[in-house]
DNA sequence: AGCACGCCGACT
DNA sequence: GTCGGCGTGCTC
């Protein structure tokens, strides 16, 4: 028998091992077997059984089947292919995306003493002498532990010399890396189930050991009140140690027994929810459903605060029902503790999370929980879709325009969207598509009857979609760029008065995005990308936003040795500062990267918002997502020049979205928003759609510029991206793509060219962009002679190096 | 991804 | 002369 194995790396193709007939029963797709592959051990997963033997080489047998029932199911391996196939990578690369950590095993090398060795201490160097050392002591070592002794990542050498020299040999030790957490329990020894017994017991307690029967005692007593006893508890409560409870369990009076405990724990459902739907959602609910009827996928265009949420609950409560599993996604930082707590009150137990933050060993839990079926809706961020679900009846993709779906680096680089639109193929599961400003792709499938399209225009509780003005920068800009506007100084003033909250967003990070020399001009840029520093006034560092690398602040200009500094532009720490000094008596916070540093910042600091214990908050992009506030009446874009400047095709589209969803924060509720936009350039097209929240004007507008220049959803992209340090080798890799799809691809292809910003960590870009109609042949065609290219680009030893990142459908 | 093999500079 | 730097090739 023999497999065809998934091995976590991005190597090229899926190997092939022997399975020994002892093992032969256990084998099925799905299961982890345990293989050597070069001197390492993996853990890979059985992709599928093959019927003949390979004639190209002789296959190694695998070491042990790992499982006794498959990890996933067939629809996951499935998915796997489909997203190795489409976003051209490795199913290695998905595999490492999609399991958890702890299911993924490799070998760690352990040093094993060699009871026989005979060795002259003379013939050994001083850091072979330290391992023999220890070694002769402990028996064995990890290579970790060498590490830690000569204090050097680079201890093969020494190694070698030591199995030469016979004093040890190697063994590749395969480890499980998740364990199952247990508690220990109390209970009374059989002997004393009868009550006479246990009262003759506790008569006849000598003198001696005090201490054991004011144990025994609070045990009863737990034991009373409880029910059941753990034994953490009952050393807390009585202050008894660890050595008296001994003595009673060698006594045979009591009994400690581990068991498995769930470090899951959710909280309980709280049958107190109900709600009902107002009118406008209860109508938008049945075409929901109609929808479903012949489409299985459905886009919920909802204005911002009508209530989507609420719908969602009513439809993942029905698929439940029935019997199905739901997946429930929003991007990572809409995750809220306040969107969790509300579908955890409505589905408790049933009702799963799962996104970065979780540590390894709980996302091993609700991986088997999910697949077995016991979990029965999962509210997660991106990497929530290669949860092993069973009968996957829904998914719905929250803020389904986001960018974050898509994930950049490292590979596979997939559209969570996307990926699960055809996942939910595989199931038969409907998908519903959610947004206030939903993507011109989804919609534009809606326009031409693809997916089912139902409109909510109607915020929740009847309250207005705010007000927004837009103010004129132009006039205000004698001296420089200017932060507030006097209609916004004012507009903050009222509210504060009013006892109201502002949002400002400025999506700049940092005190002043860059420093330039007063004399000649000169900009302190990055050494290692090709961007300008930003300062952080806190911190006093410049700081690069790309590589994350700071610098002291400069005082010196490099170019012509002047001290005259000045600071260009503000970001959200200067606007918080600013802030400060004009409103002394209000509570001002910052919601960006650098303020969010903890696991629970974020929640923090929504919380103290939330309380009103925040007048204004100033932030980033982060103020954006999902967040719901209803005593914010005033939301403030301070330099909206800065999202309408971009030059991407994507701009109008991503302008809009940002500023409708930025202005959705106000007024959530009865209140009046209002919304102030702070802009030179007024005239901008985008500005009138937002202005008049008009998504299909804006949505008619964009669809023409992307016919007109031959853009998504009227073609395919595919971008190449070549990086290395020498810029020549890149482009010269680059342009060898170009010379070789010449023939077939000549129209579509566009470039070499580099973009923007084009070093990065000291890596020089450049990018190919392809864009291919939206022809399935032809794009398949397409994939196939890239990956060819890459081969052949890479033969030359000069082009090794070059990384060569095909990128499809890139955002 | 490791890791071995193999070819060129600073040291006992 | 050797130790050790990292470029290149292979792993069923």
């Amino acid at each position: 028998m023999f497999i065809e194995v998934i091995i976590p790396l991005a190597l090229p193709k899926n190997y092939t091992w022997a399975v020994p007939l002892a093992m032969q029963s256990g084998i099925q797709p799905g299961v982890r077997v345990e293989v050597t592959l070069g001197n390492k051990k993996y853990a890979g997963i059985v992709k599928q059984i093959l019927q003949n033997k390979p004639a190209a080489f002789e296959p190694k047998e695998i070491l042990n089947v790992l499982d006794n029932e498959p990890l996933l199911h067939p629809q996951q391996l499935e998915l796997w292919q489909w997203i190795a196939e489409y976003y051209m990578c490795t199913e290695g690369e998905v595999m490492q995306a999609a399991i958890p950590a702890n299911l993924k095993l490799s070998s760690e090398s352990v040093l094993i003493w060699n009871e026989t060795a005979e060795y002259e201490p003379s013939d050994l160097n001083d850091a072979e002498y330290m391992v023999t050392e220890a070694l002769e002591m402990k028996k064995e070592l990890r290579l970790s532990e060498v590490q830690q002794l000569l204090d050097s990542n680079r201890v093969y050498p020494v190694i070698r010399k030591l199995i030469d020299k016979n004093i040890c040999y190697v063994w590749e030790e395969l480890k499980e890396k998740y364990k199952v957490k247990t508690e220990t329990y109390i209970t009374l020894h059989p002997d004393y189930h009868q009550e006479e017994n246990l009262a003759e017991l506790l008569n006849n307690w000598t003198s001696r050991a005090a201490k054991q029967l004011e144990l025994l005692l609070a045990y009863l007593h737990l034991v009373k009140a409880e029910g059941e006893v753990i034994k953490a508890e009952l050393l807390k409560k009585s202050g008894a140690t660890d050595a008296q409870l001994k003595a009673l369990t060698d006594k045979k009076i009591l009994v400690a027994q581990k068991r498995a405990k769930d470090r899951i724990v959710s909280l309980p459902k709280d049958l107190n929810i109900r709600f009902e739907l107002s009118p406008a959602q209860e109508i938008a609910l049945g075409e929901i459903n109609a929808r479903f009827e012949d489409k299985n996928v459905c886009l919920l265009h909802g204005v911002t605060a009508s209530g989507k949420t609420q719908l969602y609950i009513k439809l993942i409560e029905a698929h439940i029902a029935s019997g199905k599993q739901v997946l429930y996604m929003l991007p990572e930082i809409a995750l809220t503790a306040q969107m969790i707590r509300r579908l955890q009150q409505h589905f408790g137990s049933q009702i799963a999370i799962y996104h970065s933050k979780f540590n390894p060993n709980e996302r091993v839990e609700i991986w088997h929980k999910v697949k077995s079926g016991e979990i029965k809706a999962v509210l997660g961020a991106r990497s929530s879709l290669f949860l092993p679900f069973r009968q996957l009846g829904f998914i719905i993709i929250d803020e389904e325009h986001d960018a974050s779906y898509k994930q950049q680096e490292p590979a596979p680089r997939y559209h969570a969207r996307d990926a699960a639109v055809y996942y939910a193929s595989l199931f038969g599961a409907r998908v519903l598509l959610g947004s206030a400003t939903p993507s011109i792709e989804s919609y534009y499938n809606c326009v031409r009857g693809k997916y089912g399209l139902v409109t909510l225009s109607e915020r929740f509780g009847n309250a207005a979609l705010p007000e927004i003005r837009l103010v004129d920068l132009t006039p205000l800009q004698t001296k420089g760029k200017l932060a507030f506007s006097p209609a916004l100084l004012q507009e903050i003033s009222d509210s504060l008065v009013n006892k109201k909250q502002v949002i400002l967003f400025q999506n700049r990070r940092g005190y002043a995005p860059y420093q330039i020399c007063n004399t000649c001009g000169w900009i302190p840029h990055c050494k290692q990308c090709d961007v300008t520093l930003t300062y952080h006034k806190s911190k006093n560092k410049l700081a690069c936003h790309y590589c994350g690398t700071v610098y002291p602040v400069i005082q010196t200009c490099t170019a012509c040795g002047s001290h005259n500094f000045i600071q260009k532009n503000f970001g959200t720490e200067q606007i918080e500062e600013l802030l400060t000094e004009k409103f002394p008596d209000a509570k001002v916070a910052r919601m960006d990267y650098d303020s969010i540093k903890g696991k629970n910042d974020h929640d923090a600091l929504i919380k103290r918002f939330e309380e009103q214990r925040i007048d204004i908050l100033v932030g980033t992009q982060m103020v954006v997502k999902g967040l719901d506030f209803i005593h914010v009446n005033l939301v403030g874009i301070i330099d909206a020049d800065g999202i309408l400047n971009f030059t991407d095709f994507r701009v109008n589209e991503r302008a809009y979205q940002l500023m409708e969803q930025v202005s959705g924060r106000a007024g959530r509720k009865d209140a009046d928003g209002k919304v102030l936009i702070q802009v030179s350039n007024v005239h901008h097209p985008v500005l009138q759609f937002v202005k008049a929240h008009d998504y299909t004007s804006l949505f008619h507008a964009e669809l023409n510029n992307r016919r007109q220049f031959g853009y998504p959803p009227f073609t395919r992209l595919i971008r190449v991206i070549f990086r290395h340090k020498e810029k020549h080798l890149a482009e010269e890799a680059a342009n060898l793509m170009m010379q070789g799809m010449k023939a077939g691809f000549a129209q579509e292809m566009n470039g070499p060219a580099q973009p923007v910003v084009d070093r990065v960590r000291n890596q020089h870009i450049w990018e190919i962009l392809i864009k291919l109609p939206k022809n399935s042949n032809r794009i398949i065609q397409c994939k196939r002679e890239i990956a060819q290219q890459i081969v052949i680009i890479q033969s030359n030893k000069r082009y090794r190096s070059v990384m060569i990142l095909p990128d499809v459908d890139p955002v």
